[in-house]
DNA sequence: CCATCGTTGGCAACCGATTGACAAACGGGG
DNA sequence: CCCCGTTTGTCAATCGGTTGCCAACGATGG
């Protein structure tokens, strides 16, 4: 009751939103501007005295600081990026969200910038976020090598699951999951697996492509890839025919949805999975434990990879990393229904 | 061979990312900056041959606007923010890409901000990213009715599914879908429907109630609600003992998620679905087509509503709405196995 | 040949902060 | 009482664009 002040103030004073700039508060207060950017982020620069002034002149005003404002003299807007190519896709959302995490702790916001469409749409993203952050996190397929590195140039860059030049690359290390795969497999009798290959030039589709190819080996199982097919549902179901062809009594998918497919696929040709034929996955997408049968799947601790990629751009951008635990950006396998004794 | 220059010049002319300004293409074309403003924003401002020389020499030095700086006298970023609670829910990145397209089209780009923590840490993003952007769309349950009034007090606002004060809200018009629904229920023998509610006060959860509750009179169909629940799987699961209870032949659900906890605490019960219960949901989430058994489900254009959204916000910012033709924001039935012919 | 007019480009102020350099104020020691 | 070293606050330049206002210019018409 006793301040109506506050109301009518925040009205008048700005030209566009009512913003309030530190001017404002300096009159307020009488101090000069520059006072009051110091007061509010340099502590200990000015005194106590003057600083809780200006802080209780900022507080009636509704100060917000307008970090454009800031970033123009600074060079830094304390945000960062994600740029991926599909957000749907659950590899990506958990890592943007192990991202958003770790960047609220360094005081940074992340956005998402999402370009469904071809390598240039995406491309035209990734420039146009670019100078609003401080950094970006890159987790898409499709842009080219080319334009990541021109991109690099211009801010610090970190990739999901990608090689590119030798920028860094954060991508959880596949062997110890698909070990644990190739050993459940063939402690169920598998002796010859196929691997479902993921998008033509796909590093990651390589790297399990290899892991598997070495623990199968190891093993002495036979071994081979089927492929490439885009990682999606319908090639799922498209590449079963082939897939059975084979004879290999285990197939491993280059990630959920393409093993889902696949099942989908069996079930229409009356083959039971898995009686006749077990299937595997990575990544242990969302519905991967309720769809039936369930699927036994690789996954990686995804909110972990999140966190490194944001912990690497901090130091490239002169941030203090907070020292933490250091957890194990590893893999492992998850056994459900999908794999099975073999019935023959 | 002829110009070294340029090397050497991009090195030495920014401090920290080489960045070209209006001044060293101002300096390169023998013009006063304010020049290369004119030359490179305001058509016909400038004659065609100094365009093209600054043109030139903007293009040699690779030179890139920052829209930081820009923004500052012009107040616009062409930026807009889709603050959401869960990027993982399927209504709302349906939404955010189909705002993501609409906001191309405009030549603004979408930024996304998710907080799946508490309604607090929500605020703080959404008042972060607000001074970046042009105009917000929200789609989130737990931020406080009172916050988003004074968050639409410095930007535009719009709505997701929810209304408050008198902002606008895209929401989908759910009569069409349920009442398809209820007339497939109908036709198939139910006489009484419960309807399993979302949280507590959310908007469209009572929205769907009433619209249920209506179609359901309308065909003497007895009708009542179990209630309120979390939107999980997990709350599902826990609902299907008062479902199963409540003697009701079909249930519907709030969500997808829901149903498909339902469905399971069903199976895990010995209780066939849709034999013995038939069960429906709202927003075919994905997953719902390859669950077993799948899940019949209303469905709404949620890239249409992502689309209104931002036509909504470019008429606040003030620029010229593109005319398109008008469709409908309406939802349909997705008739799948979850829902059979009574058996009893 | 001069007055007038429309076009084109330059000058300088401004957006809202940050920050280096410096001056005023202050306290303590000799 | 004066000198000196620290705080504490002020001045002014700066980040990279935008834009209102004005001047120079060439063309045109009377």
């Amino acid at each position: 009751m006793s301040d109506v002040s506050e109301a009518p103030k925040s009205a008048k004073s700005g030209r566009k939103s009512g913003a309030a700039t530190i001017y404002d508060i300096a009159r307020l207060a009488g101090v000069n501007p520059s006072t009051v950017s110091r007061a509010l982020n340099k502590p200990g620069r000015v005194s106590a005295a003057t600083e809780a002034r200006i802080r209780k002149a900022a507080a009636e005003l509704n100060f917000h600081e307008n970090p454009l404002a800031r970033a123009l003299p600074t060079g830094r807007t304390n945000t960062i990026a994600a740029v991926v190519a599909d957000m749907t896709n659950p590899v990506v959302f958990n890592t943007v969200r192990g991202a958003e995490n770790a960047a609220a702790r360094y005081g940074f916001t992340l956005i998402v910038a999402e370009s469904q469409e071809s390598g240039s749409i995406e491309a035209a993203t990734a420039d146009r976020v670019a100078p609003f952050v401080d950094g970006i996190i890159l987790a898409t397929t499709r842009l080219p090598d080319e334009h990541i590195l021109r991109l690099a140039e211009r801010k610090p860059v970190v990739m999901i699951n990608r090689a590119a030049g030798n920028l860094v690359n954060i991508a959880p290390d596949v062997a110890p999951g698909i070990d644990q795969l190739v050993e459940h497999l063939a402690s169920l009798g598998h002796r010859s697996i196929a691997y479902l290959g993921g998008p033509d030039r796909s590093w990651i589709s390589a790297r399990r492509w290899e892991a598997l190819f070495k623990a199968a080996r190891l093993r002495g199982i036979s071994v081979f890839e089927i492929g490439p097919n885009s990682p999606t549902i319908a090639a799922g179901k498209l590449s079963f025919e082939r897939a059975q062809a084979s004879g290999a009594s285990a197939i491993v998918a280059y990630n959920d949805l393409l093993a889902l497919g696949l099942i989908r696929a069996a079930r229409e040709q009356g083959v039971s999975v898995p009686d006749d034929i077990s299937v595997a996955g990575f990544d242990d997408i969302f519905g991967a434990d309720f769809v039936s049968p369930s699927l036994t799947t690789v996954r990686a601790d995804l909110l972990e990879a999140g966190t490194r990629a944001v912990e690497s751009l901090m130091g490239d951008i002169g941030v203090d990393v907070i020292a933490r635990p250091e957890a194990s950006l590893s893999t492992t396998l998850m056994v459900r229904e999908s794999t099975a004794h073999m019935r023959r």
